[in-house]
DNA sequence: GTAGCCTTGACC
DNA sequence: GGTCAAGGCTAC
């Protein structure tokens, strides 16, 4: 008997060291080795009420869930989650490790020891999983390794998070989490329980209870900028975290997640499109360049349209129905959600010729062009740069990913990557031009019928002594018209620039959030490009070649770049503009 | 209350 | 018999 428990001592022992180091023995040590608890970031000991997590972690969530505990944050449930700050605030921590998905159901009711719980099946699949992402990033690295556009700057990072999409989520340290994010366990919760599992009536403060319909947050830290009218949205962590391909998910229903998270649609809701003709472009001799405060309170205003999905649906408990808003910000890497990617970056597609105000600006700027001389131009196209620039920044308020950012990073972002989406952006509108032109609006290239000096573009930047630029752009537009590019793949590339996460002064969450969105744009545009209608044969090439177009890209925007900055420089773009705040800004 | 260590036991 | 995710124990 002795000897016996010797042995198992020894066995543990061996357990417990081999998950510390580094381990080379099998197992499942290997799996989570390195790996950090996504509740405070300190080392998993394995897999607790469903997911890795630390030891700590473990303890606490099972001492929660079996005294049924109830805490109060006092700090707005806004308190920061790790190592070191674990113990300071346990609302906080339980609403993470809800968060996280760790499962009340896990916590035995019966409290016996020892056997295998019905999550075994799903440990077993996340080791599966984890396996095929590790499996795939290797290759996935090869082969971005093998294309220079690898070493572009900010794609580097999201090539190599192409994968970590998808990475299970229990396995992630670096998922976005927001002190925006309030977790609530809803009382009398009709979740589907396990006979052995707790009939958790709920861990719920008042106060958590109150701040479920909170109106939206106080506006922080605001600047006084043009882009202020940002509406503060939350970043979603929830969402984010929810955004992981969790194979829980699809094998769990959704009532088996208690939990409820404030929605986006509690927050201002982004205005649609229509609503910013409140920027009265029909009158660009009255527009004073900044964004009118009067845009401001749209998303605030509690009359305010919401989309049909957000409209709010109220459970039984009387708690808003936020599920489906997790749901749909909840991106699997199996096909079906991919789709869902799919779905939602094509209907958000940054098409500034879309816009009735831009075609109006346009249509007058050529009219005024006949009469112009060549020494008035650069007067002339300066508020019109930038009101499509005001135009391109409203759009991004609408936009996937982007508008999950709190404000202070959205304007981070903006600052810095405005002109990188702004470049290609103009060079596929000046091949959308012809194509809308003809009619063929579905996809926009075709072999031989581009040509962009049918928008009057090229002739402008000529006769303003940017030769070089119009005719790196007239270089881009045929490139991507005779590789095919569909809108699409025009979308995907649009989105990897503006959310290039690799910039200064960007919240370390915001980073996190940015890379993994890039991972899964990069994922949906390598199914899309390796299954393109077009080509007949998967095209393993294609990826990569689509991939170049950002350098290429690049080099448009420092071209772009140095003749605005210049002409800011001298004076000539007047200073209560946003292109003179982006310019001042881009670092 | 926390967190690391230890025991248990169904499943493989 | 080994594995490993449960619960238990206990020093801090
Ligand atoms: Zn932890
Ligand atoms: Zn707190």
């Amino acid at each position: 008997m002795e000897t016996k428990v010797k042995a198992v001592k020894r066995k543990y022992t061996k357990r417990k060291l081999s998950t510390a180091s580094s381990s080379n023995d099998e197992g499942n040590s290997d799996n989570i080795a390195g790996e950090l608890c996504p509740v405070c970031g300190d080392k998993v000991s394995g897999y607790h009420y469903g997911l890795l997590t630390c030891e700590s972690c473990k303890g606490f969530f099972k001492r929660t869930v079996q005294n049924r505990k109830q805490y109060c944050c006092s700090n707005s449930d806004r308190c920061e989650m790790d190592k070191a700050n674990r113990k300071r605030c346990p609302a906080c921590r339980f609403s993470k490790c809800m968060s996280v998905g760790m499962k009340i159901e896990a916590v035995r009711q019966d409290r016996v020891r020892g056997g295998r719980n019905k999550f075994g099946a799903l440990y077993k699949q996340d080791r599966a999983m984890k396996r095929q992402v590790s499996e795939q990033r290797m290759q996935m690295m090869a082969c971005l390794d093998e294309n220079p556009s690898n070493r572009l700057r900010g794609i580097p990072s999201a090539a190599t998070r192409v994968c970590s999409a998808n990475e299970v989520p229990t396995s992630s340290c670096d998922r976005v989490t927001s002190p925006h994010c309030d977790v609530v366990t809803p009382l009398g919760c009709d979740r589907e329980t396990s006979p052995e599992s707790l009939p958790y009536s709920g861990i719920i403060s008042a106060h958590q209870l109150k701040s479920e319909r909170v109106t939206p947050p106080e506006p922080v830290d605001r600047p006084p900028s043009m882009l202020s009218p940002f509406q503060p949205l939350a970043v979603h962590p929830v969402s984010s975290v929810h955004a992981m391909p969790l194979p829980y998910h699809n094998l769990v229903p959704p009532a088996m997640f208690p939990h409820r998270y404030h929605s986006p649609h509690h927050l201002p809701h982004v205005p649609s499109r229509l609503t910013n003709q409140r920027l009265s472009f029909e009158q660009p001799r009255t527009y004073d360049g900044r964004m009118p405060t009067s845009i401001q309170p749209i998303g605030l205003s509690p009359t305010s349209s919401c989309h049909d999905s957000n409209h709010e649906r109220v459970l039984p408990g009387g708690y808003p129905d936020h599920s489906r808003s997790v749901r749909e910000l909840k991106l699997h890497p199996n096909t079906a959600d991919e789709s869902e990617i799919f779905q939602r970056l094509q209907s958000a597609n940054i098409d500034l010729l879309q816009d009735s105000g831009v075609q109006s600006i346009l249509h007058n700027f050529k009219h005024r062009l006949h009469f112009l001389h060549s020494s008035e131009l650069q007067v002339e196209v300066i508020p019109v740069v930038d009101e499509l620039l005001v135009k391109l920044v409203l759009i991004t308020k609408d936009a996937p990913f982007f508008k999950h950012l709190n404000v202070s990073d959205q304007m981070t972002v903006l600052r810095n990557n405005w002109i990188d989406l702004m470049c290609l952006t103009v060079t596929a509108n000046s091949i959308q031009t012809v194509k809308r032109e003809k009619g063929m609006d579905e996809s926009f290239t075709s072999p031989g019928a581009m040509s962009g000096h049918s928008t009057g573009l090229y002739s402008v930047l000529e006769k303003l002594g940017l030769e070089d630029l119009s005719s790196k752009i007239d270089c881009l537009s045929q490139r991507l018209e005779s590789a095919h590019v569909n809108r699409y793949e025009i979308t995907c590339l649009q989105y990897l620039l503006l959310l290039n996460p690799d910039i200064a002064n960007l919240s370390d969450k915001a980073s996190t959030y940015l890379r993994e969105a890039q991972g899964l744009i990069l994922q949906s545009l390598r199914n899309h490009a390796f299954h393109n209608e077009t080509f007949e044969a998967i095209d393993c090439t294609r990826f990569g070649e689509l991939l170049l177009f950002l350098p290429e890209t690049k080099l448009l925007t420092v071209l772009a770049h140095e003749f605005l900055s210049s002409w800011n420089k001298s004076g000539h773009i007047a200073s209560d503009t946003l292109l003179c705040e982006l310019l001042g800004s881009k670092i």
